[in-house]
DNA sequence: CCCATAAACCTACAAAGTAGATAAATTCTT
DNA sequence: AAGAATTTATCTACTTTGTAGGTTTATGGG
């Protein structure tokens, strides 16, 4: 997270997959929510070294899945949000309502003419 | 920008700054906006930076300043906003609804017990 | 001229994000 | 049990973004 106190963009959007995952989420089930919900493409890296990153500072805490019922491959990595993960989420939020404050953007439009 | 197709958190925030001061956007005072908003402290190079990032995209515009009346030191760089840049955030901003989209956060009761 | 001032710019670094290959842990098939 | 198939994690090397703070440049005033 950046010196601002906010998360950086991808970070914020890593921590809110884990959220809306509950106790469901892993590398594999973020990148795919990732890759929905924001129409492009999501490297497994990145997800990986950033939940790395979020475990270090204490936002997210993983858990190794038991290797389950005819599941195959390896074991899953759960995580899960930690009170710390909740509060930078709620800062980042409330540092990015006052940017947009009052913001009109220049209307953008798309191709009239009348 | 990242993979992710929206600006990264800081380069918002610039943006934004630049849009909000309309035609009188510099270094120093866009330095000072992402301050008081942020409540926390922004390098200048940090600013200078993004703002060339950002124009090197084509997402703002930036003249000098006329030398100016009774008013010393170096001319001011402005930056305007182009219409690409405002394409961005409003890009930015409709892919972080997507991922807000019904999260519930983890109530972080500050230290209450009634 | 030299000084003060205001702001831009530079340099070297740290952190975040990316791409793709590789390895690990498991079940299935024979 | 050995090996193929599968699923997921992990690693490595890299590019881009963000940071810190010092240096330089372009003024106007005495």
């Amino acid at each position: 997270m950046s010196k601002t106190g906010v998360l950086g963009a991808f970070e914020e959007m890593v921590l809110l997959a884990v959220v809306r995952q509950g106790d469901e989420a892993f590398g594999v089930s973020i990148r795919r929510e990732l890759e929905e919900r924001s129409g492009s493409d999501v490297a497994m890296g990145a997800v990986y070294a950033t939940l790395d990153r979020l475990e270090n500072k204490g936002l997210v805490k993983s858990r190794i899945g038991e290797p389950h019922v005819s599941r195959r491959g390896r074991p899953r990595r759960y995580y899960d949000i930690q009170p710390a993960g909740a509060k930078e989420l709620e800062r980042t939020l409330s540092v990015r309502d006052r940017m947009w404050e009052g913001i009109e953007l220049p209307t953008t439009v798309p191709s009239a003419d009348a």
